[in-house]
DNA sequence: GTCTATAGTAAGATAGAC
DNA sequence: GTCTATCTTACTATAGAC
């Protein structure tokens, strides 16, 4: 008796899954190449869905089927790239830690500086994400992972939960996230340089 | 001889202009009343252009012809918004120096809380345009505006063209802006005075 | 469960008549 | 300036191949 074509075999189910598995993969790498292509040339708004799917050469249909429309897709973008900054702070943090710093504005600061040069690094992609061409509650999200991030590193500080202290940890927020933002509109690093080392100032004026 | 239809009697033409920008000035009216009514009730996405349209009484091509679009009627409401704002900014600031007070920074403390207060007391409007959905590129225009404000001020603090001078000017503008954003979330009038006297303290730091 | 093809809906935007 | 009719495009639904 031959295999049927949808047998229950289960070596023959896990490689047929396995090979749909990688496809999947792979359908969901060309997808995010693609969009990644045509976001930097058009922006957001101006991106059409059909030029995504033409360039990836799928379809729409499984475009939807992974990540459920142009939104997400952009904000799928948007996850890997913010992933690699936070571990490029959290890494930086470690680093220092292991040089022997052990004052928490200083450590805070560590993790600071890395985020933000790692924005300059890749300012075109920041530049996709922070210019302002995204879809509708995007600078929300934005806001609550600047927030989330700082939260994450609020022990550094040594934050308690009085009004000032949250209102300090608010304001390092707004001040890091808004200077990502300037510094993904300079073009000369001797600029990014000295807004970093200002933006550096006064965080500790604040965190002191 | 009568007069034609489209006679060039200037008195007429005059009448006929006349009658045609009261006309004018009153469909704007229409539509910018109905687009408010229509965004405060299913925020800037979910708000149908028909929608507005029909409750306005008119049609989409004139909404259209004196707007452009769905986005440019969102932004008509939200530059009379800010206009009240930074009026009452500008006379906080004017009554403090009637009062007598002349410390750079505290006139523009004193700006920065009515500001505050200003969008507190109207937090059904600041909730909708700082709540995140907004058109693509709102949120830039928000941070260009809020720079432009704080420069016109600047002058309070005695801000020259230093690098740290502009970082202070930007670090200003992130904190004040997003503790607006944080104040439109709120809903009890005891955290809203915490929050602003939080903000007004880091303020004082930074502008020291 | 993954992917394609295709037909259809909804909503923002535009064109052209008046 | 105003309106109606039309277009574009993001998105959905479905049926079927694998």
């Amino acid at each position: 008796m031959p295999l049927e074509p949808r047998s229950d075999n289960p070596v023959i189910a896990a490689a047929r899954g396995e090979r749909q598995w990688a496809r999947s993969a792979q359908t969901r790498t060309a997808l995010l190449d693609a969009a990644r292509d045509v976001f930097l040339e058009f922006g957001f708004t101006a991106a059409g869905v059909n030029t995504i799917v033409e360039r990836s050469g799928l379809s729409v249909g499984s475009l939807y089927h992974h990540f459920g429309g142009k939104a997400e897709l952009f904000l799928a973008l948007w996850e890997e790239f913010e992933k690699a900054n936070k571990t490029a702070a959290r890494d930086a943090v470690a680093a220092a830690r292991r040089r022997g710093e052990r004052d928490r504005t200083e450590l805070f600061v560590a993790g600071a500086r890395a985020y933000l040069e790692m924005n300059w690094d890749n300012r075109r992609e920041a530049e996709l994400f922070l210019g302002g061409d995204a879809p509708p509650g995007f600078e929300t999200l934005l806001r609550k992972e600047a927030r989330e991030w700082i939260k994450d590193n609020a022990t550094l500080l040594g934050v308690d939960d009085e009004p000032l202290r949250r209102a300090q940890v608010m304001a390092l927020t707004s001040i890091v996230g808004d200077a990502t933002v300037e510094i993904s509109d300079l073009r000369d690093r001797g600029e990014v340089d000295e807004m970093i080392e200002a933006t550096i100032s006064i965080v500790r004026k604040i965190a002191a």
